[in-house]
DNA sequence: CTATTTTTTGACCAACTGGTAAAATGAGGC
DNA sequence: GCCTCATTTTACCAGTTGGTCAAAAAATAG
C-alpha cells in the first residue's frame, strides 16, 4: 500500500472529488449519475471507477472530508474566552463557509434530508458528544451570568440554520432579494440577533 | 370535462399525492421513481399514470399545493396589528407547520437546493412581490419606532430557516438532542430570539 | 531500448427507468 | 340482464443506470 500518490493520481482524484461535489450537491445521491460526474471530471466512466471503486465511495469520501471541515470551528470555540465573542466568531465562520463553499453545505443538506443514511452514526456519536460538551460550556457561561439563559442546543441549531440557509436556499434568497447581495446584510443581521439574544443587560 | 370526481378518483388521487409527497420529499425529483410512488400509493404504475399523466405532473401538483399552503400565513400578517405579536404569530405558525408537516418542508427544501427549476418563476414573481410589500410594512413599523431596526428580508430568512430546520434537519436535530423532544424547547427559543431582536427598549 | 507497471479505453451487461398499448375487469344506469 | 364508461392489469419498450472486463496505450524503471 503505497502512500505516495503519483501526480496523475492526485490530479484525477481531486477532479473526481470536485465533480462529485458539484453533482451530488445538486441532485443528491440517488439523483446523481456516474456519467454526470465523469463528464464533469473530464474522465471516462471506467477510468473514474479506476480511482474510486463505486459511486458510493466517491460520495462517502466527500462526506467524510466535509464533516472534518465542519467540526474544526466547533473545536475552536474556547471555553476560557469571552462567551459572546466566541459564539459570534463561530457564527461568522459558518456564514463565511456558506458563502465560500455553498456546494458543501448543499451536499450535507441533501444527505440529512434523505435521512442521513450514511452519517447517522457520526451524528449520533461524535457530533452528539461534542455538542453535549459544548452545551456544558454554554450552561457554565449562563450560570456565571456572562450570557443570558439560552438552551445550548437550540442556540446552535439557530446558528446552523441561519447561516446554512444562505447556501442551501440561495435560489430563493436571491429571488426574494433581487439585485441586493444577500451576504452584505446577512452578517449584520446575524450579529445583531446573536448579540441581542446573548448579551446580558 | 366533468368537475365532479368520483369517490374512487378522489381516493386514488389523494393516495398518489400522499405517496408522492413521502417519496419526493426524501429523494428529490430525480432520485425518486414511479415504482416507489406507485408501491407507496398501493397502485400499479400504469394505474397511477391513469390519474397523473407523468412523474412531473405528480411533482408539480404537490409543489403547487405546498406554495398555496405556505403563502397563506404570510398574507395573514396584519399591518395594522401589534408588530412583535404579528411577526411572532407568523413564526409560531411556521414552526407548527414544520412539526405537523415535515415532509412538505423537505419537499420544498429539495426543490430549492436543486436550483428550484420548477418554481423559480413563482419565487421571482409572486414571492418576490409579496416580500417586497411585507418589507415595506416592516420598515414602516421600524420608522414608527414600534420595533428595533431590522432588515426585513433577513428577518424573514431567519424565521424561515430556524423553523424549517426542525423539519429538514430532523435527523441531525434528534441525533444531537438524544431523547429530548426538539419542539418543546424550540418554540421558547424562537420566541426569545424574535422578542429580543424586535422589542425596542 | 526494453520490461514492467500504471492508466485509459471500448465493448459490454443485467437491472432499472419513465412511459405506452391493448385487453380485461368493474361499476352504475336503464 | 345489458350497455356504457371508468378503472385496472398484463405485457411490453427504448433509454439509462452502476458496474465489469480485457485489451490498448502511457508512463516509468532498469
Amino acid at each position: 500500500m503505497p502512500k505516495t500518490k503519483s501526480r496523475i493520481q492526485k490530479k484525477n482524484q481531486a477532479a473526481i472529488m470536485a465533480a462529485g461535489l458539484e453533482v451530488f450537491s445538486q441532485y443528491g445521491f440517488r439523483g446523481s449519475t456516474l456519467d454526470q460526474i465523469a463528464l464533469a471530471a473530464g474522465l471516462s466512466k471506467p477510468n473514474m471507477l479506476y480511482y474510486f471503486s463505486s459511486k458510493d465511495a466517491i460520495y462517502v469520501a466527500l462526506l467524510s472530508r466535509l464533516l472534518d471541515d465542519w467540526m474544526k470551528p466547533v473545536y475552536a470555540i474556547n471555553p476560557a474566552g469571552e462567551p459572546v465573542e466566541e459564539i459570534l466568531r463561530y457564527a461568522k465562520i459558518k456564514l463565511e463557509m456558506s458563502k465560500q463553499y455553498p456546494a458543501e453545505s448543499r451536499l450535507f443538506a441533501n444527505e440529512i434530508i434523505q435521512g442521513a443514511p450514511r452519517i447517522l452514526d457520526v451524528l449520533s456519536g461524535e457530533l452528539h458528544n461534542t455538542m453535549q460538551s459544548l452545551a456544558k460550556v454554554v450552561d457554565g457561561w449562563v450560570k456565571q451570568g456572562r450570557i443570558r439563559p439560552v438552551h445550548p442546543h437550540h442556540l446552535f441549531f439557530s446558528i446552523w440554520s441561519m447561516t446554512q440557509h444562505y447556501a442551501d436556499f440561495d435560489k430563493q434568497v436571491r429571488a426574494v432579494m433581487g439585485d441586493e447581495d444577500p451576504f452584505t446584510g446577512a452578517e449584520a443581521h446575524l450579529e445583531d440577533m446573536i448579540r441581542r439574544l446573548l448579551t446580558p443587560e
